[in-house]
DNA sequence: TGAATGAGTGGCTGTTCACTCACTATTTTG
DNA sequence: CAAAATAGTGAGTGAACAGCCACTCATTCA
């Protein structure tokens, strides 16, 4: 045993720093969040995460890569364990997965803020188009629901991304009834609550 | 006349800066893009610029608020003029009239980069919240559709933000092709064309 | 054990940027 | 026409930040 290592390995440290990114730059955003934010997070020091990811845009870009794996494995966790095996019955179980995994939010400002970067930083617009691509291509071979059914599922993904920025599920209002009227939310609905 | 002034009314000059911010910052966001942008597209100097809004969160919020402006005013204009009076039709008519409208970009993927900047900037959060308030307000009362249906409108539209920013309308694949399936695009359909 | 490799850091640098301020030029008003 | 008000600028300031480099310390292996 190699407990007594007091450095670690740079795959090690590289994967802690992803992880730290997700959590860093869900916060601010690309532009908003520097690199020592994240190296504080990581506890290494600034120079270190530029030496492991050789630029900001890639770290952020490792960091989106990683969201994408963390969705398209909790997709296929879903899908291989839903009661309803039907391909609507699939799509469903991987709607409430999605709702579940975003409770906590950083996978899902990530993906705002990879949006918003994506034009000024190609390799980001690269990595959403990409973690698009898959988890498209993933959920229409493996449900075989209709086509627009997958459209529907992305488009409502995307309302409940903007509903959560403007924390319209906190909000009293009738606008924000109306539009959050059945649309699940971690933190809106206790799990286990019927949907729909 | 006055045409021989050769200074703005401070009015007059707030009104084109705003004008500039909306293009400008549609191009890189609030943190990518600068205030000595903006005074450039606009053609004055950047502290003149500062002096008309006092910060950069407040003319972003401005350009903002003007983009919302613009939509409410094409949606009341799509709603006079619909051939359909029907609830649906209506509706219908507006989310046409959205598809024009962001044919530019600029409307869109200004909307896009305030959603990114929300958190960090609260003032602009604010005023994304009260854009999508005024306008799901106006298109309840004003349509008379079910709910669902406006929660349906909003969301196809926050996919179309995000197909546009990963240049979806133009990748040939099958992903592309399913998520862009009938969704209106003002560059990928002629006007004219017969929708769904 | 000692040379070679890999982990990790401190400090610097050049640049960029939001915001300030003292100032000039123009327009209006009495 | 004088003076008050308004439009507009240039030059600067201080802070923040990405990326770089020379360096130290730990680990491995012959």
């Amino acid at each position: 045993m190699k407990s007594d290592r007091v450095l670690s390995t740079a795959d090690e440290r590289r994967a802690k720093v992803v992880s730290s990114a997700v959590a860093t730059f869900a916060q601010g955003g690309f532009h908003a969040v520097t690199i020592a934010d994240v190296a504080k997070h990581a506890g290494i020091s600034p120079a270190y995460v530029l030496k492991l990811f050789t630029s900001k845009t890639q770290l952020f870009t490792a960091a989106l890569e990683e969201c994408y794996r963390r969705i398209m494995a909790e997709f296929k966790r879903a899908g291989d364990s839903a009661e309803d095996a039907s391909p609507t019955g699939v799509l469903d179980a991987m709607g409430e997965a999605y709702a579940d995994l975003i409770g906590d939010r950083d996978l899902l400002m990530l993906q705002v803020h990879a949006q918003s970067a994506a034009t000024v930083e190609p390799l980001i617009g690269e990595a959403v188009r990409g973690g698009i691509a898959a988890l498209t291509d993933y959920l229409a071979s493996r449900t075989r629901v209709e086509g627009w059914r997958i459209q529907q599922f992305l488009a409502v993904g995307q309302l409940c991304h903007l509903l959560t920025t403007i924390d319209a599920f906190d909000v009293d209002a009738p606008w924000a009834k109306l539009l959050t009227e059945g649309i699940r939310h971690a933190d809106a609905r206790p799990s286990g609550s019927p949907a729909d």
